[in-house]
DNA sequence: TTCTATTTGGGTAACGATACCAAAGTGAAA
DNA sequence: TTTCACTTTGGTATCGTTACCCAAATAGAA
């Protein structure tokens, strides 16, 4: 096919269609005036020649990159997979490209990336959390495009938020536990700061288990965050051997609530008939595993939706006050809670 | 701070800072010849007046965009996160940039995706498996940077490969399980060949039953893939209503053998007494479910890692031949399997 | 002091597409 | 036929950075 190495370009194409580049400019756009019978030729000679289309050259001249950055904590975490595809299907049709990055929990990462992502001079910028370094925030305030914080509901956005509060969805737990006559609550999750919505359910936890008059020290730290199930079984080992009169935990993710459960099964310890487990997140091995697992499912897929759908109207100049969208987690109660 | 909206250039840079446009330029790459009191006083100017660079019109000029385009079955699946997670390591350090796209296992969808990469004029580009349709294949030869297919070994590879033969793991399995005694063995899957890699593990079972002299009939298909731990449920709960002589499944996945496993603990069905079930993948789950389950490990990591490495050799012209790197999956016997 | 390395900084053109403006072509109405 | 409204095509300059080439400054050697 393409032997020669020599770049071709837009000129090479309009020579061979008999056209000025201009047109054949034109005939790549789907939007633009030019007959069909003359786009049909051009992208014709283009396929003939094996031309691709140059976005760096588009991207300078016309200003716009259809790209959206996007940071999520982990690339490994099905909650914000489901994010991001919800994303990335409301963005598809409209051509925009994400732009995806990780930052592994780590908020000076989170500043690099960012600083990245806005070099490339992408249309919007979208962020899991309402916690950033200040000059991540700075830059994000000074970037001139659409912010989206998610994932969580700020005191002070610096643009749109689309989220929940991490500390509230737990206290719903928590007052469900209590209702139904528990009060030897514990919580199993990571044991720093750095998984800031982790520390924010931990937080809820605390805050609603001392609204209710009740001990709140059966805080069981169980790692580095993002704790996963190794992580779970290993805390729910300690909470056997410290704590075990407990009656129900509440883990700050599904994934340590699932190895909680695993370290139970291993002991003989009857869930729920002894102890109840709860999660977060409503990931699918919550529905499935035996006991299913009582979570809160936060509609992750809804915030990625919701979050395109507010860009397009941003983009589309439909929208122009900053938005503040709470999605509403909802409890779903299962067979590890009574 | 920048409350014009009005685009800020390293010409605006240069007038503050008292140097030339060029100076600043080299100002910011880490490598070039400036002294490090002008150096400083140009980022100092640069954040003053709240400058970002432009990485479109360096993209234009220069020719490089620091891009590596990715595309993946699916961004919710922790084996080829993994193997993302492995190549951005091994790129960060050289300041490459993963484009990162997802094809829903659709061999269309690929061909739409890496058009759209390409366009964007990566430094190179990985695939995931050795299966595309013949305009992306052809787009991919054609490219002139660096193509890598991954988790696979094709035949006709169209660059460099990392991967293993999904058949042959697979059939390390059978041999395992006939070595033990076991004859009448099933294998769960998805319904079509759209997850390549998922159809070639049910032909590699196949065709090491056959080579055993041994029943291969005993298929079930679960569904469109690719398939997870409800589809694995599914499955298992037909399998043993259906053949419930069945002494040992494999699975195409971890998850959909979790899923299987949760039916049986559903059903009272011993595992491994009654049954032995395999996986594949060694996601977390393998590892802490009760019981563990057996699988095989493809050092997913490893093959990001090993790719990230195959790349920054090429580009440094150190490496000109097409690599063909196999990488050996690992039989993990756990509980699941007697 | 003179002269040769070496480092540091500047000028100019170009990367390849498209925004903007203008002109040519087309068909219907007058 | 002429005019007008609209569609289709073309020409030119430009987006913001950097490759390339060269000059000035500085350092070190003789």
């Amino acid at each position: 096919m393409n032997t020669s190495r020599k770049t071709l370009t837009m000129a090479d194409v309009a020579r061979r269609a008999g056209v000025s580049p201009m047109t054949v400019s034109r005939a790549f756009k789907t939007d633009s005036s030019v007959s069909e019978a003359t786009r049909q030729a051009i992208l014709k000679a283009a396929d003939d020649l094996g031309y691709v289309f140059d976005s760096t050259a588009s991207n300078l001249r016309s200003q716009r990159t259809d790209f959206i950055a996007v940071t999520i904590p982990s690339i490994n975490n099905a909650n914000f997979a489901d994010t991001v595809r919800g994303l990335s299907e409301g963005l598809k049709p409209r051509g925009l490209q994400i732009l995806l990055g990780y930052t592994d929990y780590d908020m000076a990462e989170e500043e690099r990336l960012i600083e990245q992502f806005l070099r490339r001079r992408p249309e919007a910028i979208v962020v899991t959390g309402g916690r950033h370094t200040p000059r991540a925030r700075r830059m994000l305030e000074n970037a001139g495009i659409p912010v989206i914080e998610t994932w969580d509901l700020p005191d002070k956005p610096i643009g749109h938020v689309i989220g929940f509060s991490n500390a509230q969805a737990v206290r719903g737990m928590v007052d469900h536990f209590v209702a139904k006559g528990l009060t030897r609550i514990a919580f199993i999750g990571g044991d720093t700061t750095r998984d800031t919505r982790g520390a924010d359910r931990r937080n809820g936890f605390v805050a609603a288990m001392q609204a209710h008059g009740l001990d709140a020290s059966r805080l069981i730290a169980a790692g580095v965050p993002p704790i996963s199930m190794r992580e779970g079984a290993e805390a729910m080992a300690r909470l056997l051997e410290t704590l075990p009169d407990t009656e129900a935990v509440i883990c700050v993710s599904d994934l340590s609530a699932f190895g909680a459960l695993t370290e139970c099964q291993r002991r003989g310890v009857d869930v729920p008939g002894r102890l109840w487990i709860a999660g977060f997140g409503d990931y699918e091995i919550a529905e499935i595993s035996v006991p299913a697992l009582t979570t809160i499912n936060p509609f992750p897929r809804d915030i990625g939706a919701r979050t395109a759908a507010l860009i397009l109207d941003v983009l589309d100049g439909k929208q122009d006050a900053a938005a503040k969208i709470a999605i509403s987690p909802e409890l779903m109660l299962r067979q590890s809670t009574g």
